[in-house]
DNA sequence: TTGTATGCGTTATCAC
DNA sequence: GTGATAACGCATACAA
């Protein structure tokens, strides 16, 4: 059995108008050197016939696919989701696809889907999320995109430290998050917690970094027991929140590493009877597209997802057009102050 | 500036094991008239030399590109994810990859999507949402998908009604509904009212068919003002919900034609003051991955998402494979019982 | 068992 | 302005 019958190629179309598949390919590709008699008969005949020329034999020859890969960790992160959409849109509007590929936090994952996508002519990779993120990549993992990037190039979003002949294109989560920790100042709190996702990634450290800082700085004291660390999902939110509330002494504040966390998170203060933000306030990092839709709505960081998926295929599309482009780009984020958080009480 | 470059080909591992390109791909593609001896001269080198062998040439020669085209309308809903996940996974086990493209649930990007990929020779089309969804596609839409059907392999997850050429993988949503149905009246339910997503849609009328059906046969009696439909948006089932709220005589129960709609109804019944299932029963379809993390976690149907993925992913192969294949593959799905739910008071 | 020649569909380089 | 031809990298039919 095969597949695509019956498919026009650009000699059925040379032949039907009485042309060389040259001339075809040169009405296709608008080159000038045509006449317009010739150009307009040409181009009737492939509008009769529907003929789309064939991409692959044009990517054998051009060496270029107009394709990029995007890998990322999960599609269950909706904040992963939006960099997909927008990236896909981008791409879409400048004839490009994009291809995903889903690595589940398995770098041997990661790894194939590198190969596979590189033996399928990518003309660049998007990594988001899973080795991207890794704040100690080990020298395997750096060999490896070292080599990649000698190929194609490579892109990461809020990421990719320590990978040398990479681009990057960050949130400016460091920023971010100290506007989330002056937000909680100025209501007044003074006892802040902290839940974490898993260490070592750079989403997290850096958030943590900045947590400490502020109340150092401030002279507020560092509580460690406030700062409970466990991985991306509700349950553990939940469950981080629950060893929180289990302290001697609570924080009247908790910041969440990002608004899964803070799902989880709400969701044990609510079974345990107490009130947010009366009892304690809570703030995610995302905006995720439920965030707005919790009881109550979510106080949180909107990062700028257009303009990273922007970024990161433009880097793309630039390097391969040979123009000057920046190594590191890094993206402002936004505050969004919803009904999560309140003033301490006495 | 050139990409993929310094790439090894069949000709250079040839010449490094002094044999012709021809004895190269034969040991690629493990035929057997090759000898031992050559064989590991050459698997030897292959490896030595990192080559992996050009899948755009490949396709072009083979006319087979082992991708397939997943064309979903949205990565915001998790059921929708939940399939490409599977599905993904499914393709990636047997040497395939998937290519996903989101069509918004618009259908001048869904006509766009097909012909980009089909450019791209992609072996098959899985839909997802979006006009596989359509109750009554329009003749314009039938007369591409059969067109398109010419060339490869179509084939419709939870829809297809009315594309004679394509294939169907479908949950039998029907007698799941119908499972819902039946378990609200085992726990004494008489007043139950719906809220659905858009009208027209397969997932939709389905439902309304079965539930109107039950409610008939049970003579109940049929209160219009309780089936409530708007979209398939969180903020619409609560809006859907408010409606049911305001009538004079109040359900003691709702059914919800999924989980995003449910999560509006139960913030709608929250809001209220009322509580779930003492005051009012809700129900979801899909049991998206957050719900079991409602509050109360969510009585809902549970798809089998991957036996989905699978047969829809199989069926393509066993296409081109010439093999037999059945035009309409019918899943069952599974009640998961939670605490939304409850006898009504009297 | 192995090598040669050819084609897959397109584009670029030459001629004319 | 247009056409023949080679090349992209691989795999097959055929010859040896």
């Amino acid at each position: 059995m095969s597949l695509h019958k019956d498919h026009i190629t650009i000699y059925d179309i040379a032949r039907r108008a009485g042309v060389s598949a040259a001339t075809v390919s040169r009405v296709l590709n608008k080159h000038f050197n045509v006449s317009t008699e010739t150009r307009e008969r040409v181009e009737k005949i492939i509008q009769e016939q529907h003929y789309e020329p064939n991409e692959i034999a044009r990517t054998l020859h051009n060496r270029l696919s107009r394709t990029i890969g995007l890998l990322v960790q999960s599609l269950n992160n909706p904040f992963f989701v939006k960099i997909c959409n927008e990236a896909e849109e981008y791409c879409d509007n400048i004839g490009y696809t994009l291809l995903i590929g889903i690595t589940s936090n398995d770098f041997q994952k990661e790894s194939k889907l590198l190969n596979t996508f590189l033996k399928k002519q990518v003309d660049g990779f998007i990594l988001l999320g899973g080795r991207a993120n890794e704040f100690h990549p080990d020298k395997e993992m750096i060999a490896e995109m070292d080599l990649m990037s000698k190929h194609v190039p490579i892109v990461f979003i809020n990421g990719g430290v320590g990978f040398k002949n990479c681009f990057v294109v960050n949130t400016d989560e460091a920023m971010a998050f100290d506007s989330i920790m002056k937000y909680l100042f100025s209501c007044g709190h003074k006892k802040i917690g902290l839940i974490t996702g898993q260490r070592n990634l750079w989403t997290t450290d850096e958030k943590v970094r900045i947590y400490k800082e502020n109340l150092k700085k401030n002279r507020y004291g560092l509580q460690e027991d406030w700062i409970v660390s466990g991985e991306y999902t509700i349950e553990s939110g939940e469950q981080c929140m629950n060893k929180i509330l289990s302290r001697k002494k609570l924080p009247t504040a908790v910041a969440c590493t990002n608004d899964i966390l803070a799902i989880g998170a709400m969701r044990a203060v609510l079974h345990k009877g107490l009130k947010i933000p009366e009892d304690v306030s809570i703030t995610g990092f995302d905006d995720i597209f439920m965030a707005a839709e919790f009881i109550p709505p979510l106080t949180t960081i909107r990062q700028n997802y257009s303009l990273l998926a922007a970024h990161a295929v433009r880097t793309i599309i630039d390097y391969i057009e040979g123009k000057e482009i920046e190594k590191k780009i890094i993206i402002k984020a936004e505050l969004i102050v919803r009904d999560s958080c309140a003033s301490p009480r006495n």
